[in-house]
DNA sequence: TTTCTAGTTTGGAATTACTCTAAACAGCCT
DNA sequence: AGGCTGTTTAGAGTAATTCCAAACTAGAAA
């Protein structure tokens, strides 16, 4: 997968066999939601080992480099979101279940102005649902 | 203070020496985010002692009555917020600092429809930013 | 007022998600 | 190939929070 080197390394991030590994798995332009846990699971289900530190590391890496995004939802731990296109979130605390929904359908017009001296970086929208 | 008890009572908790204290502190009309340890804090400067796990029940059993409400805008501890009316949040992660931002002024039209057999129990918009 | 009981508090141990560390290892430039 | 530097590893360490069983207390009843 020598495109997945070629996308670490545009990124700023040697690619090392398990940044390869992590990447195949969750930048291949699919839409998930992932826990460290979760990845974990994954690459051992693949036969390879990688150590959870490392796991851990890599998301943050990757994240920080742009190709993933924290969502956060609740405290417990952390979720990584493989789109990283500007969109918001719909989430059942019941199930801890998180659905995309895409950016054009929250209209959030007449933003406040922020505070003096900073820049909006950002706009969550989490959408809190509940099965009847 | 007798009114505390009073409100707690209504709210369905005995209140006992320890939930009035945290009320006397928390609920008294004013608008403030605070954390655990953050009110630990403020109950031994009143000379008082109360164990930590009893600050931790407290504040997710006012959160649980509606007293409270839990803002989630990362995952390293928990943040509670006295007001409970509608309304969002800045966040500026780097100062780890969290501004209200009335409900009137983030304009969200076009909610997009709940998931099936789902209904929307609250919408949370955070705000990131950054000092330039 | 005393008694009783269910709900509450306590301190400490346990849990959990995550970070740190120091030594082994592996890209990659020459 | 050689070697510098960044990376991985396993395990120890950390911090917020929950769990636990024993002691306590608010409020109802006697």
């Amino acid at each position: 997968m020598p495109a997945m080197a070629a996308k670490l390394r545009d990124a700023g991030l040697r690619p090392t066999r398990q940044r390869v590994a992590i990447a195949c798995l969750l930048l291949d332009g699919r839409h998930r939601h992932i826990t460290a846990e979760n990845l974990t699971a994954e690459i051992n289900a693949t036969g390879m080992h990688v150590a959870g530190g490392t796991v851990y590391n890599t998301l943050n890496q990757f994240t920080d480099a742009g190709l993933l995004r924290r969502v956060t939802v609740h405290n417990e731990y952390s979720l990584f979101d493989t789109n990283t296109d500007h969109h918001h979130h719909f989430y059942d605390a019941a199930h801890d279940q998180l659905i995309d929904i895409p950016a054009d359908q929250v209209l959030l017009s007449g933003l406040p102005q922020a505070p003096t001296d900073h820049d909006i970086t950002g706009v969550d929208v989490v959408i809190h649902i509940h099965k009847k």
